[in-house]
DNA sequence: TATTCGTGGCA
DNA sequence: TTGCCAAGAAT
């Protein structure tokens, strides 16, 4: 029926990338590469994808495992909160469901961390359903290949992106037309120099007509990010002992970090930790680090300090024992290294 | 509707 | 070096 379908699929069954959970149609599986994948390139997902499958190989495994050993598993890979909401996820899905994965748009998306996109993707590819996923890669492949000038950061152009994928998806094949078009995207379609000459849709491509390639996504700028300057702290006890401080809050939630004080001043920063319980014998300077997050930008003027052991709290003798966030953990693995503060 | 939430790659 | 952005979702 549709023209656009026929020619992706046939593209894309002669032009996949070898990816593990393309291996697979296990709701279980594409669930977790879908929600790895969220905001994150397929090559950096690979090794955590085939780890965490081999690790926890079930839907029952992901809902009964402990929360550290989870962490650990997500370590390094980013939105932690994904993963938390996936243990969240599985539990109900153990619970209400009995253990077998929902198939409907309206159950899923009331599931913690599947959106729209996630619902079409797990729905399409895993289930064989015809429900439209629009991801960042479908967006820009539709915008170009129709030539919309809208901002694709307003709802009202996702909305109409939305509709217009849905028309053009495939009747008979629907899980080869979702990773069809994502891997236009990906490989083919891509921001920066896009390969026309192989595209598949090319002939009828308004961009590829108009050349507005590299102007089509069109999209709002971002927001320059905040700075926030700490003083940090690799503490070691005299049992030769690391300390470290679970996170509570939002960012990095569950996450281990280095102990350290939002502050300017060594001085400071110390009368901060000795007033939390910590005694601290020297300090040595090892650095200043920078950690730059999605909407923030950490400075970290790093010491190590030497501590004796008559407080309570939490040590490792190895920074691998607890998921360390990555902000931190370059601190303890890098070489001394200054940039500007 | 706007902001929050990680990290690594790339121009 | 700096900014953009990648198989987005929650609040």
């Amino acid at each position: 029926m549709s023209h656009f379908s026929d020619k992706l699929i046939a593209w894309y069954v002669v032009n996949p990338r070898d990816l593990p959970w393309r291996q697979t149609e296990n709701p279980y599986y594409i669930w977790v590469s879908e929600i790895m994948l969220q905001q994150t390139q397929a090559v950096t997902v690979i090794p955590y994808y085939l780890r965490f499958i081999q690790t926890l190989p079930t839907i029952q495994d992901l809902a009964v495992c402990e929360e550290d050993k989870l962490l650990k598993l997500w370590e390094g890979l980013g939105y932690y909160s994904r993963v938390r909401n996936m243990q969240k996820t599985a539990i109900e899905i153990m619970h209400k469901y009995d253990g077998v994965f929902p198939n409907t748009y309206d159950l899923l998306i009331q599931l913690k961390g599947i959106g729209a996109y996630t619902a079409g993707a797990i729905l399409s590819i895993a289930f064989h359903q015809k429900i439209s996923a629009v991801d960042g890669n479908v967006m820009r492949v539709i915008s170009r290949y129709f030539g919309i000038q809208d901002d694709i950061t307003l709802d009202t152009t996702k909305k109409q992106i939305n509709q217009l994928n849905t028309t053009l998806l495939s009747d008979e094949q629907p899980h080869l037309y979702t990773q069809a078009i994502i891997e236009l995207g990906a490989t083919v379609c891509t921001k920066h120099q896009p390969k026309c000459d192989v595209c598949p849709v090319r002939l009828d491509c308004i961009s590829r007509q108009q050349n507005l390639q590299s102007i089509i996504p069109i999209k709002t700028k971002a927001k320059a990010k905040k700075e926030r300057r700490f003083i940090t702290f690799i503490l070691e006890d005299e049992q030769g002992r690391f300390v470290v401080e679970k996170v509570t809050d939002n960012l990095l939630k569950g996450l281990y970090l280095l102990p350290q004080v939002e502050a300017d001043s060594l001085q400071y920063a110390i009368e901060t930790l000795e007033s939390s319980g910590y005694r601290i014998q020297y300090t040595e300077p090892l650095g200043i680090y920078k950690h730059v997050f999605t909407h923030l930008i950490w400075y970290m003027d790093v010491y190590y300090g030497r501590i004796d052991s008559s407080i309570n709290h939490e040590t490792v003798s190895s920074f691998d024992e607890v998921p360390m966030a990555t902000a931190h953990k370059q601190i303890t693995t890098k070489e001394k290294k200054n940039v500007k503060y």
